[in-house]
DNA sequence: TGACGCCATGTAATCGATTTCAGTTTGGCG
DNA sequence: CGCCAAACTGAAATCGATTACATGGCGTCA
C-alpha cells in the first residue's frame, strides 16, 4: 500500500505492478474484454494491493458520459422531497448511476446556476421540479442534448419529458369532495405561487372548480404562505378572522394543513365540527395526527422512481412515451366533514 | 451557437472563434492571469456565443482537485438530516463548492461503498455522521489524504476531524432533568443502536446516568425502534403493558417522541400528568405539537456549517483545531412534568 | 507439418482543460 | 529615437483513462 500523501495510483501504477499493459487493466477493471484468467486474477491482485480507484473524470473524457444525474429542487427541507431524494438515489444507484442534488429555494435563477454547474460535471441528465424553469435554461440543455424529466407537474410542454399528475385536477376533486358535504364557504391557504408552478395550479384548480359550482374565491378566503408551521398557523388565524369565516379549508400541501390543524386546536376550534381541513401529499404524519388528516395521495416514490427509469430510457436513447401521468386520490379521514349546518340538517 | 446534436463547444473552439490561444481562453474563463482588456471582450463574446461550459472531468483532471465535496446520510428521510443537506449546500455553495450526497440507510457496508464511488469522482473531502465508519473506509481515506470530517458526535478518535456533541452528556442531563422532577420509573424508546453510535451513545448516556441516580433501567423499560411513527407508536405500547408502568419516557429522537405522545394521547394517557415524554433534536413540529414537546435542542445548521467550515479548512491545510465541541441544551416545554406522585405531593 | 484464423495482448492516439516556458509586444525612460 | 523591463500571449506537455489498430501465439485442419 502507498505511503500517505504520496501520489494516487493510476492505471500505469497497476500496469507495471502487474507486468502487463493498461490496456490489459482497464479491460479487467471494466470486464469489457476477455483476458485469459492467469492475467486476469494477477491485475485484480494489484488493484487491491495498490488500492487503485478509476479516476471518474479521466473517464468522463474518454467516455463522454459521466454516470452522473442531477436533481434540483426547491428545497430538501420537505418530507416529500426526502422521499424522492430516497428513491431516486435508489432506483440510480441500481443501474450504476451516482445522484447529484442541489436546491434552488423556489428561484429560477439559483436553479438555473446549479444546473449550469451540473452541466459542466458532465451530468448525464437532469431531474427538474415542475416546469417553471428559465428559458436559457431550458435551450441549454436542449443545445447540449441533455435529457431532462419534469416532474411533479402533468400535462408538460410538447416534447419535453415528464411524469406527474394533474394538480388542479386533484384540487378540483377535493372541491367536489367538500361541496357535496355542502360546504360553501371554502377557503384556501395555498403555497407561494410566484414561481412555483405546482403551488399556481393548485390554487387554479381550486378557484376553477369553485367557480363551476357557482363558488367565489374571494381575496379574503385565500392567503398563500410559505411552507412552514409558523407561517401556516397564522395564515389560518387571518383566514378565520373575517365576519364569515370559512367551513372548509383547503391547503396547498400538507405541511401547511399540519400547521392550519394545530392552529384550529389552540384556538379552540373544533376539526372536523367546526372546520373541515384538508392537505395535500399525505406525508407520513398526516395518518397519525389526531384527528388525522384528510388530504391527496401522491405516491411519491412511485411517481420519482419512474422519472429516474423515464430519464435512463432516454439516455439509452429509447423511445418511451415522453409523458407519464401518475394518479392521485383523495384520502378521507377524521378532518373533514359536513359543515355545522348541513350536519345538523342531516339528524 | 452550434446547432443540437453537434458536439459540444471546447476550449479549443472559443480559442478559434475568438482568434486566440487556448491559455488566453483559460486564463479569461479562469481568472487566473491578466488578459488586455480587447481580448478579454472578444474572449467573453464567443464564450457566450458558442455556450461553451469548462469540462469539469478535464478540469479535475488538470487541476487534481473536483470542487466537490461529498457527504453520506444514514438517510435523508428525517428532517434533522434534510436542514443538514440545507445547511451545507449554502454553505458550500459559496464555498464554490458543490455537494455529493449519498444514503447509507445505516448500513456501513454501504456507507463505504457509496464513499468509494464519491473518491472514484474525485471528491476533495467527505463529510459522515458518527465514527461508526469501516475500518477499511478510513484506511482508504488516509491513504489517498482525502481529508473527512466526523459529524453528530463527540469526542472522536485522536487525529480524526470532528464537529459535535456529546449524546451520552446531553441525556444525562435528560436524565437529571426527570430525576430532579422525581421520576423514578423512567423509560427509554431508543433508536436502533447497531450500526449507529449515536443511537448507541444515547442509550448509554441514559443507562449510566440513571445508574449514577441509583435506578436501574431493566430490558423491560427499554425497546429499540426504527425511526418512524408507527414503529414509535408500537414501541410506546410495549413500554406501557407492564404491570408497573413508567412515568416517563426519554425518546432516542424527536421522531420517535412524536409517535410517542401521539398514541399515548390515543391510549387516553394525560401527557404529561400520567405520563412525561422527551425527544431529542427539536424539529420544528416539537414546539407545534399540543403538549408542546420537551427536547433537547441541536443547533443543526450551526454544525453542519462548522463542519463544513472544518473541511473547507482542512483544504486549505490550515491548521484549526481538530474537534469542535457543538453546544446542545435542554428545552422544556408542556410533554414533561413532575410524576404523579410528586405531583400530588406538592400541592 | 504448414497455413489459416482467432483470440489475447500491447502500442499509441485521444478526450478537454491547465500551465510552463519562451517569445512578442508594449510602454517608460534616458 | 533606441533600449530595457514588464506585461501579455502562444505552443506544447501533461493529467488518467479508453480503445482502434497492430501484433503475436496458439490450436486446428488438411
Amino acid at each position: 500500500m502507498p505511503a500517505p500523501g504520496s501520489t494516487l495510483p493510476t492505471i500505469e501504477d497497476v500496469a507495471r505492478h502487474a507486468g502487463v499493459s493498461t490496456a490489459t487493466v482497464s479491460r479487467v477493471v471494466n470486464g469489457t474484454d476477455a483476458v485469459r484468467d492467469g492475467l486476469k486474477a494477477k491485475v485484480e491482485a494489484s488493484v487491491l494491493a495498490l488500492g487503485y480507484v478509476p479516476h471518474a473524470g479521466a473517464r468522463t473524457m474518454k467516455l463522454r458520459r459521466s454516470g452522473t444525474i442531477g436533481a434540483i429542487f426547491p428545497t430538501v427541507d420537505n418530507a416529500i422531497f426526502a422521499k424522492a431524494i430516497d428513491a431516486l438515489q435508489r432506483r440510480l444507484a441500481e443501474a450504476g448511476h451516482q445522484l447529484l442534488i442541489a436546491t434552488s429555494d423556489y428561484d429560477p435563477r439559483a436553479e438555473a446556476r446549479q444546473a449550469l454547474t451540473m452541466l459542466a460535471r458532465g451530468v448525464d441528465g437532469l431531474l427538474l421540479c415542475g416546469c417553471g424553469q428559465d428559458a436559457s435554461l431550458i435551450e441549454r440543455l436542449r443545445q447540449r442534448g441533455v435529457p431532462a424529466v419534469h416532474v411533479m407537474t402533468w400535462p408538460v410542454p410538447t416534447n419535453h419529458i415528464g411524469v406527474g399528475f394533474d394538480n388542479a385536477h386533484a384540487m378540483g376533486q377535493v372541491v367536489k369532495y367538500l361541496t357535496d358535504l355542502g360546504h360553501r364557504r371554502i377557503a384556501m391557504l395555498a403555497g407561494v405561487s410566484r414561481d412555483n408552478d405546482r403551488a399556481a395550479e393548485r390554487v387554479r384548480g381550486v378557484r376553477e372548480a369553485l367557480e363551476a359550482a357557482g363558488i367565489a374565491l374571494p381575496a379574503s378566503r385565500l392567503v398563500e404562505r410559505r411552507y412552514g408551521l409558523a407561517p401556516a398557523r397564522e395564515g389560518l388565524r387571518q383566514l378565520m378572522s373575517v365576519p364569515t369565516p370559512p367551513t372548509a379549508i383547503i391547503c396547498g400541501n400538507d405541511v401547511l394543513a399540519f400547521g392550519a390543524l394545530l392552529e384550529a386546536q389552540r384556538m379552540g376550534l373544533a376539526v372536523p365540527d367546526q372546520l373541515s381541513i384538508v392537505g395535500f401529499d399525505d406525508l407520513e404524519l398526516a395518518a397519525h395526527l389526531q384527528p388525522a388528516l384528510t388530504t391527496v395521495r401522491v405516491p411519491a416514490e412511485e411517481m420519482w422512481r419512474c422519472a429516474a427509469d423515464r430519464l435512463l430510457a432516454a439516455l439509452q436513447g429509447a423511445d418511451l412515451p415522453r409523458e407519464t401521468q401518475i394518479d392521485v386520490a383523495l384520502v378521507v379521514r377524521g378532518s373533514s366533514g359536513p359543515p355545522p349546518g348541513a350536519r345538523q340538517r342531516r339528524r
